[in-house]
DNA sequence: TAAAATGATTCATCTATTGAATCATTCTGT
DNA sequence: ACAGAATGATTCAATAGATGAATCATTTTA
């Protein structure tokens, strides 16, 4: 008999929608990745650049807090992208423990360029789908990312 | 002007169904981590019962490969299920440099319970969404796993 | 003003993964 | 049949990535 879980699909075969979203969803983290690379990016300074762009003059801690990871991950982060001269530390002058964030006109340029590769990326990933069917799957996405309090502003790295 | 990429959304703001695919992607997969967990398996271990199950007999070389693993990285794999018993490596009588993968009765048993546990994640990560929903989810997912040659029986690791 | 809390940083540690080198066995070509 | 190439499994050292505790400066609380 059959114990627990969820019903199988009609044609008798239990269902595999979760591994298919888990599989899909790596592949579309790695062909991103592959994409910032060629901006000299990690995934990590992708997400890190979107989110100053976004927030001018956050902190550090808000920073890490966005991004899902712990603070002192965050530090050499911005140490690498300080380096390369696309952010800046200023420290804050109300509260002179926290820095704020911003993007040098360098960093403003590739943040730029990141917003194409990633529409690049989009139109990549849903080739195999008519428009039509596109709009369907950003729509049931976007429903269940609701439905499961996703944050879909959250630029949380997903791995590779 | 706008340069390269794919035509934004009929609302005006750019579509963002990559990142969602890889934000939903990553939640099914740490979710399901938790389940696995709970029986006292990894990822990782999770798909080589699986893999094992439906292919007894089968090389620790080919193995890897059905990972999407590097050969020397399911020693400690198989040497972890096969101490806990899972797992039985026994030399191939015709081949002697290789053995051939088989489930215990225990590993069996365990493996019935992982496909339960299966289904549940896939009923809960699909609740927020109608019958009707989850078949055309699981319809346009499976219509780009086939577009970008996604092996759908592949439990390839998706990270955590 | 003393003590607690906060933001940033350093550092030692941990885990996971990888690639090269090794060993036994099998295959290939002569 | 034999020497050498190839293959499956294993070991091991190196790498990368992230994490948590401890530290320092600054601000807030009482």
């Amino acid at each position: 008999m059959y114990s627990g879980g969820m019903a199988p699909s009609p044609h008798g075969r239990p269902r595999r929608t979760a591994f298919l979203l888990s599989q899909l969803g790596s592949l579309s983290a790695s062909r991103f990745a592959e994409r910032t690379r060629e901006l000299g990016l990690t995934p990590s300074d992708a997400g890190t650049l979107r989110w100053i762009g976004r927030n001018p003059g956050l902190s550090q801690r808000v920073l890490a807090d966005r991004l899902g990871a712990v603070p002192s991950r965050v530090v050499p982060l911005l140490d690498s992208l300080e380096t390369r001269g696309l952010v800046e530390r200023v420290r804050s002058s109300t509260d002179r423990r926290n820095y704020e964030l911003h993007l040098t006109g360098a960093g403003q340029a590739l943040l730029g360029r990141l917003r194409d590769v990633a529409q690049e990326h989009e139109g990549e990933l849903l080739a195999p789908l008519t428009p039509e069917e596109s709009d369907e799957l950003a729509r049931l996405l976007a429903r269940l990312a609701e439905g499961h309090g996703v944050d879909v502003e959250a630029h949380r790295d997903t791995g590779r």
